[in-house]
DNA sequence: AATATATCATGAGCCGTATTCATAATCTTT
DNA sequence: AAAGATTATGAATACGGCTCATGATATATT
């Protein structure tokens, strides 16, 4: 018999693209999931995906399943909101820190339009630096860490956002601009231009660079505009999110390459406790997230 | 969690008016609703029903998932349907055993109902008679038998459809017109006018006068407009749903009058087999003659 | 009032079933 | 060809929903 957790299950597949990774965004097995789509599709008799190769694609039958399960998921969601409003309590706190610096471009909106929905719900953004975000989350500091990190602790869960690149951006006339993809080495006489966070939160540095022992020049500055319009005045180099930077890109300001052969890549995730995932408004707030940023920002693909 | 089982049970228990007979509904105990219920409500941290004396009823936030409800199970049925559709299975088949001879005055709008919806399934009345309708469906004779029967037999389940009262109804000059109720023995000089069926399934017969040993006259035909009609022009008295009578009975064609101090009130039933409940036309068929039956005929009440 | 007859609540235990685990099968990539 | 990644499947496990039995409470009946 149908019941919302397929519908959860073919909503994760078609966002996820397999089966696997379908399964993590449920926190479920894959073998779960397979078990699941199994029974639903003998139970209707069609089958609701074709595996196309290494992906799978949903049929039509299935499709139709998806259909069904946006609008009852967003039924749902409203449903389970005004309930919270109609319990009135003591209006929850959603304490966010956010490990990402970049992230806050794309937070703004979403908390915009959270507070629209839940008025109720006190934003608080915790910008400081913290050696270990996530032990915050058990000693209760905060709610919600957003960063890339997904390595498995007990009592927290992790939340699936989305992957970018990061992408090497450049003034117009560097003298690598040639290049369609630069190499470690390439950065050794540059000076990266950062945000002010220790070396282990820049992922060109911790991925790439320290890997190949090569320890470029470093100079810092808050805003990504600023840092933007350092590289442009020929300062030197910077590593920042495809998303993020298209506008200039695409203006002329500055060029962009990737780094690597096959990019530099970024996950992010949402971490909360266990018990903070069950609040209605905490699921409500990630599920904005994701969809709005799958959205409005260009490049960005389902986590990997 | 939420799941769409606890959707159905609170639409069965705003229809049934309380657990048991919720339970009733959806095929489960008294208790598994209870339980349920407190999982619902120990999950958003509300009551979802206040009983309020004998019978229960939903609190605002029971109301809002009610809501819920009934926009997601629509979602549901269409979605079924339209899945059916595009499987292209060889178009089922639904007949129909009628047990309950009036209920032709109902079934055939819910029959254009349905095929509007389901074009490809074939439908298919039954209405001669059988001495045991519900051996039919045992041996893959009939999908469906609607009656008044409800007694457990293994491999058989009952859908609730609707309640309503049997009325006297006789001639507006008759004798016995100023009683506000008839007894058994008002009937023993009357002539009874009924359908062309055995005593056993005329409920007045079966359920009043034979317990009383009283044998009245009977003459029979097979419309209701020519019961009606004999009735009016004075050659005996008819006992009929107060739904079909209803308009007769405004118009002052024929009066109606109560059998028995608290009336004389009959249950239908659709009766399947397991597997042929699980088809999804066969529950949209019985969703919406429930459904419609409620909406259109007066005087028609939820089953006890 | 007292009894009978409904109803719902609750805890214990069973049973079903969803999930996991382990492994085979299949396809892609290097 | 081998390695890597993915899905499928059967068996075992574990969780959770359901039933059973019983008590509590309220409503009708005498």
């Amino acid at each position: 018999m149908l019941e919302i957790r397929h519908l959860r299950t073919l909503l994760a597949l078609t966002e996820a693209g397999t089966v696997s990774r379908a399964a993590e965004r449920v926190h479920l097995t894959q073998s779960a999931l397979s078990h699941q789509l199994k029974a639903l599709e003998a139970h209707y008799g069609v089958a609701m995906v074709k595996r196309h190769g290494q992906s799978v694609k949903l049929t039509e039958p299935g499709q139709r399943l998806v259909t069904l399960a946006r609008t009852v998921m967003g039924e749902v969601r409203t449903a389970e909101r005004d309930l919270t409003k109609l319990v009135g309590k003591p209006a929850g706190t959603l304490r966010i820190v956010l490990e990402c610096h970049t992230c806050f471009d794309w937070l703004m909106p979403i908390m915009d339009a959270f507070r629209k929905h839940w008025p109720e719900v006190e934003l608080d953004l915790v910008s400081g630096f913290h050696p270990n975000p996530l032990a915050l989350l058990a000693d209760n500091k905060t709610d919600l860490v957003i960063g890339s990190e997904n390595k498995p602790r007990r009592g927290i869960v992790y939340h699936p956002l989305f992957r970018f690149e990061v992408l090497a951006v450049m003034p117009t006339d560097h003298r690598l601009k040639a290049k369609r993809h630069l190499a470690a080495s390439d950065f050794a006489k540059e000076t990266l231009i950062t945000y002010p966070v220790p070396e282990e939160r820049i992922d060109l540095i911790r991925r790439v660079l320290k890997p190949a022992k090569i320890h470029p020049r470093r100079r810092t500055t808050e805003l990504t505009v600023a840092i933007l319009q350092l590289v442009a005045s020929r300062r030197g180099v910077a590593a920042l999110p495809n998303w993020g930077i298209k506008n200039y890109v695409d203006y002329g300001y500055v060029i962009a390459r990737r780094i690597g052969k096959s990019g530099l890549w970024s996950n992010l995730y949402g971490a909360t406790t266990g018990e903070v995932a069950r609040l209605p408004f905490v699921r409500d707030f990630l599920e904005t997230a994701r969809r709005e940023c799958f959205a409005k920002l260009d490049g960005v693909v389902p986590v990997q």
